[in-house]
DNA sequence: TTGCTTATACGAAACTCATCGTATATATTT
DNA sequence: AAATATATACGATGAGTTTCGTATAAGCAA
């Protein structure tokens, strides 16, 4: 069972470099970070120990830099904060975010194709 | 062009009421979120005023009781909220998201042709 | 060993949001 | 007209988030 997982927009940004690399220093987060973002370590420090005291990370503290990986998995992540866009931006309908989100992310031929399956998988299912 | 909008998750709720109704006033918004919601009627007034400020609605002050309506599109907001969602939780990958939305909305059989239409749609215009 | 670099810890400021209370103005009712 | 009901305006509070500065500890280099 998934709780409702509803990291911040900042904590998200960390969440996606940890599941990316496994896990990270936070001089590593913050260097990924500081492609896009113009903030200072200690603010990427205090996010992750405040995700820490939250239990969306975990760490481990042998090293003198503590390594950091995610405690929540990507795909319920996803699937949780999907669950409550869906809700309050699209009232609920799957099928108006799909087509919306269709019509704007240019998928290839070959997504093109495994949605395609995907939809024939959810049909036999009925 | 349709500059970035992202309102707040009560702003979403009145915002939603407002394409419903077209246009409303603060009591009839009011009632609706009552509904759902267990907040006093000063706090919805406090909402909307901060929404005029923003510019999320506009307002026709003739009659004591204001009358509200959007000045943002459904769609647009829409186009708009789930470009940023898509990038920040699932790292800009529509198909991912298209799934992950499918297998939880368990869509219609018509909606399900709907979407398939779609994508022939979207071939088509490679 | 004495300093320079690099960690973590943590308090505090700046912001945003949601919520409500109170003041005040405008209708409506008796 | 006086009392009651209903509107808006707006300040203030509290929670949550992001940000940073400073203190302190640990490792490394001259």
């Amino acid at each position: 069972m998934v709780m409702s997982i509803k990291p911040t927009e900042s904590e998200l940004e960390i969440l996606s470099i940890l599941w990316r690399l496994k896990e990270a220093s936070v001089r590593q987060i913050h260097e990924r970070l500081s492609e896009t973002k113009g903030t200072g370590y200690t603010t990427t420090l205090k996010l992750m120990q405040i995700m820490l005291t939250k239990g969306l990370v975990k760490r481990n503290e042998q090293s003198r830099s503590h390594i950091y990986s995610a405690t929540i998995a990507e795909k319920d992540t996803q699937k949780s904060l999907l669950k409550g866009f869906m809700s309050t931006a699209f009232g609920g309908s799957a099928k108006n975010l799909v087509m919306q989100a269709l019509g704007q992310g240019k998928p290839s031929q070959e997504e093109i194709n495994e949605i395609r399956e995907f939809l024939d998988q959810l049909e036999k299912e009925k």
